[in-house]
DNA sequence: ATCGTTTGAGACAGTCATGTATCAAATCGA
DNA sequence: TCGATTTGATACATGACTGTCTCAAACGAT
């Protein structure tokens, strides 16, 4: 069996999903390679784990380009940045599909350059509910801070839904969004 | 430096909030007293999960009872159950302050007899989202089910953003109701 | 002050996870 | 086929955590 550095992250991705405390011989058993080929691609589970935080914020950040919240914000309409809040649902389904371990995840983001790529993503963020707010899209109400805790929060129960099998992947994009823009009251 | 039983779960419930992979010498620390006397209370890490988390779901149980979901079904008028939902959102922030940390816990149910009493309060949430369903009170294009894991993402978005100081405990209760019910969108 | 109880500090043993290293077998490419 | 490379299995060392135990000090009640 041979597996190379990508496909072995890959699968440890998708076993962290399952079970968010596996060993690196656990994770190594998901990859179908031996400990010892794991250890020889990634020389530690810090370097593992560090890749994978990589890899999240790299999805993360696409989905923000993909939605288009940048251009939104810079051009201010509300069509502009209702689109971007459509197009922000439709993405996030595949970000959580992929990278849902990553959402509650406690210990990854021990280097710098990563702490300072989250960062980067929550400020887009923050710029783009604080821009929706102004084109008066989204409540003034609340905080953007908050309205991205909000989604975040969204994101954790869609997660666990997925995970235990309670919805549809199909229906999660209605749902998420539904939920978040207009809430659940009828 | 005495302390009771109670005393050094109360210390490990307010530790694990804010580290929520503590050790066990750790966790005595915080409670102000050693490792042997932690272990002189609790013969085991694992019976110490086990009481914060009975605790916990006691604490999920009393939520449900002070709002009064129970006797809001069986009555089934939209005024009972919306009573109810506002009940809720008040002493939601109550149990979230003191045990977000069993929100995202992964390891802490394994007696039967929690799972059971876990499962049982996941009951009584469903059987509330349905009937306010059936009372036009809450939206019937999404699953129950799902109205539940929304509500559950939302609690530990609150609790992330309290975590953070983003938001002020006074706001929460507000924010949680508003997001919930009426979502995020002008 | 005395005595019984509780506590803290420290030592020890066992387990598990991780990192490191070795070597034979398997694989790959020419 | 052959040589180079990669891999898996295994052993070992280390550190962290947990549970257990001992004993002197501290504490509380009389």
């Amino acid at each position: 069996m041979v597996a190379n550095r990508e496909q072995i992250a890959r699968a440890a991705i998708r076993r962290l999903n399952a079970d968010p405390v596996a060993s690196m011989t656990q994770i190594a058993e998901s990859a179908g390679v031996s400990r010892a080929t794991l250890h020889r691609h990634f020389a530690s589970r810090e370097e593992l784990m560090g890749e994978l935080g990589r890899l999240s914020v790299a999805s993360w950040r696409q989905v923000l380009d993909d939605a288009g919240v940048d251009e939104a914000v810079a051009e201010g309409s509300a069509a502009a940045i209702t689109a971007a809040l459509d197009a922000l649902c439709h993405h996030w389904i595949r970000d959580v599909e992929e990278f849902g371990f990553a959402l509650t995840e406690t210990g990854a983001y021990g280097h710098d350059e990563l702490l300072i790529a989250v960062e980067e993503q929550h400020a887009r963020e923050h710029a783009f509910y604080a821009a929706a707010q102004h084109a008066g899209v989204v409540r003034g109400d609340m905080s953007a801070v908050w309205i991205a805790h909000a989604a975040f929060g969204l994101l954790v129960g869609l997660r666990e839904a997925l995970r235990r099998g309670d919805i549809a992947v199909r229906d999660g994009e209605r749902l998420l969004r539904e939920s978040f823009l207009r809430g659940c009251a009828a």
